[in-house]
DNA sequence: CGGAACATTGACGATAATCAAAGCGAGTGG
DNA sequence: CCACTCGCTTTGATTATCGTCAATGTTCCG
């Protein structure tokens, strides 16, 4: 199976067969590590940055008070590119979510393919425009919606994201690693109202989820919910989830 | 005074002169509008992509049950410069929160640009590394601080971002075009709980607001209570706001 | 002067947080 | 193989933050 960073890459600008080899060569390497592992600490001078080869990891902050928001759910082919110069201290964290396997690769590395290769170059700059739309959709998402409609436009954004790498998802079903503690992480909610929002989803026959394995049963519903898809957006204004059966 | 775009990428890489007249060639022609006028719509295929000059504007998006979310504030000097092949519909506007003067760059000429400078293409790539982590850090105050951190922190981020723009900030305080709806749809907040919290914040001294002019009055307090700052971060846990007196 | 947009206030309601306890399930060690 | 633990999930009761609704005030502008 190939690489699903390069696969990533190859989606977001047309690469030739030279810069494939070169981000392959970058991606030499992988380690593997267990669940709850950090693979990236606050370091300002940090010299790599990591790249998920296969599981789930996510980019967080801790506040003062304990509480902790996941900023990024990684997926396999997902880096955690920043700013290679950074003036500003990074506060973010990278820890993993499941099994990882993922490689290091050196800030420096990067630099140097990406003066190379313009396809390269364009691929970087294009993954940052993507990774930007996803965060825009998750303010849009925390900000705005109430708790059962931020949790199905989670799963729809995943069951997306999973979808565009091979194998991931089979019949919309798919592994799910999160726990509870970690989508309230992701949604800014408590973990015991994610509970009471995931059961009334199970019990409308939306979705099943048992042991790390998601399954959408009804997804036009999910969407519907969500308000996810363009295509709803554009159908004018319907209403909100009101069929849904009351908790 | 010169070109605060050029001034902005100056900060994210090193340009040298030549650079410089080709981005201040992109600047020309700059146009004038008045508040709440868009200044990019919906539109996949559009071809230019607005830059701000001066005044205020915000990438937003509108839901579905006609509640809005604004995702990103622009300051002169701010683009909205996104994937320039853009498979996925945009959703996201630009409009303009106060008189605002722009100039509309061509992606195409853009794309040129970049391709010509090496120096253009580290800095636009610096660009979306930092609306990232501007992102990021909203992420985390919609999703985990209560009303009043969050308004405190959007204070005090846009203090400093003000701060780094040429004479936009003088014994802390600045233009604050903002409405009081516009600040609930940056936080994801209702208009009414803005005017309350506001009012905490102004009755315990930290900060004045009068006929669109900022003042904060207590910075250290300010940020304390919005838990801004590594320095504060790195203290170790002290308490949030106690000493703040009831509203 | 009149109107529109914006700000302020109060009363009430609802969503989500908090607290606390019990249940479940997978892996571990005796 | 069973008891035990640990992490995770589930449930109930209660609280509080924030939202909603509606009315009044204020400021700005033509």
């Amino acid at each position: 199976m190939s690489n699903p960073f390069v696969q990533r890459l190859e989606g977001l600008a047309c690469l030739g067969e030279a810069d494939v080899r070169t981000l392959e060569d970058l991606c030499k390497n992988p380690r593997d590590v267990g669940s709850k592992r950090y693979i990236f600490r606050e370091s300002s001078g940090a010299s790599s940055f990591p790249v998920i080869i296969s599981g789930w990891a996510a980019r967080h902050q801790i506040l003062r008070n304990g509480g902790r928001q996941i900023t990024r759910l990684m997926l396999p082919g997902d880096a955690y590119y920043f700013d290679a110069t950074p003036d500003s201290p990074l506060h973010e964290e990278v820890i993993t979510l499941s099994s990882c396997r993922f490689v290091q690769i050196p800030h420096a590395c990067m630099e140097r393919a990406i003066k190379a290769c313009a396809p390269i170059s364009t691929a970087m700059r294009n993954y940052g425009c993507m990774e930007n739309a996803i965060l825009s959709s998750m303010v849009v998402n925390i900000g705005r919606r109430d708790a059962l409609e931020r949790m199905a436009y989670l799963i729809c954004e995943l069951h997306l994201r999973l979808e565009m790498i091979d194998g991931a998802v089979r019949d919309d079903e798919f592994a799910f690693p999160l726990t509870q503690d970690d989508m309230a992480d992701v949604l800014g909610l408590t973990p015991v109202h994610i509970n009471r929002k995931l059961q009334q989803l199970r019990q409308n026959d939306i979705i099943s989820l048992r042991s790390k394995r998601m399954k959408i049963l009804d997804l036009p519903k999910l969407r519907q919910i969500a308000g996810f898809n363009s295509a709803y957006l554009t159908q004018g204004h319907s209403e909100p989830h009101r069929e849904m059966v009351a908790a």
